[in-house]
DNA sequence: TGATATTAAGATAAACGCATCCTTTGTAGC
DNA sequence: GCTACAAAGGATGCGTTTATCTTAATATCA
């Protein structure tokens, strides 16, 4: 309905990324493997996060990825910015180039509210508060059998 | 963010036919001109309002496209059900095929309230209120030179 | 130093959305 | 019926997203 298959992997990968302890690198292969995602295609994205300052990697035998900051510290919205572009939070709802409270589209005046919920949500919600919520076992990562994600609170 | 190209197309000319006069047929050409709309893809994308039953079609002399109905009955999200499928207002936003209020993603909460949002907007605005909107003149259709429809008003 | 494991990077391919073109079919008016 | 007109339908191309494959670079460890 709204965000990018890419932008989906993207945020799960990093939630999953904060349930694990911090400070160790993650494999790519790894991940891919507990959110059911295409492992090449995975690394792209990954690799794209890297681009965007959100993740260390690191090559060869104990390499793999590593969250550059707190999970605290990272937004949904950093995330959205990186795989969407800046475009994500500024385009008209009907498509016109032109559209702002000064020239506004039939639509902007009772999009523009629920544009800013979006808004303030991505900004709120942050990747330590997402990752306990599924370590909690309240909340699902994957359609996966839930074996995958069976014992991750005993690891915490 | 949020509506594909053709969803906005078709959002856009159903607007403008409901500007028009009720029961006069409205060529493609003419739609296309007046929103800007690449004319071959538009009749693609009225073709498929046909089908769904939205619009009626005439070929030949004095064809067009006619609105179905008064534009007060058309919402937004029948146009939005039919160009971008039933899936739209049931997929997560995590892109996980099981998360439902009893086996949610870790966004599902916080997500559905803007969802819900989303589709009660997009169930109360009807044709009729976004074509008087433009017909006011207080709002845009098109990025096009405002002459298109300058005199939109002295039609009504 | 060499073997191995792992990501990086680039090339390729498949699927889809967007757009165009051309031919066919139906309709109205003469 | 003839002709002009307009939508319908099919084929095609282009670009982007999604996905895969192959090779290069790099780090660890024996």
């Amino acid at each position: 309905m709204i965000l990018s298959r890419t932008t989906q992997y993207a945020i799960q990968a990093l939630i999953y990324m904060a349930t694990q302890p911090r400070g160790v690198s993650v494999l790519n292969r790894t991940i891919a493997e507990n959110l059911g995602a295409p492992p090449t295609y995975l690394a792209k994205v990954l690799q794209n996060l890297c681009r965007g300052n959100l993740l260390y990697s690191y090559r060869g035998k104990q390499g793999g990825f590593c969250l550059r900051e707190e999970g605290e510290k990272i937004t949904l919205m950093q995330i959205v910015l990186i795989t969407e572009g800046p475009g994500f939070t500024e385009d008209c709802v009907l498509g016109l180039k032109i559209c702002s409270d000064k020239v506004p589209c039939p639509m902007h005046v009772k999009w523009s509210p629920i544009k800013q919920e979006v808004v303030r949500l991505l900004k709120n919600q942050t990747l330590d508060i997402l990752a306990n919520a599924v370590m909690s076992g309240k909340y699902q990562l994957t359609d996966l059998p839930a074996a995958a994600f069976g014992d991750l609170k005993s690891h915490s």
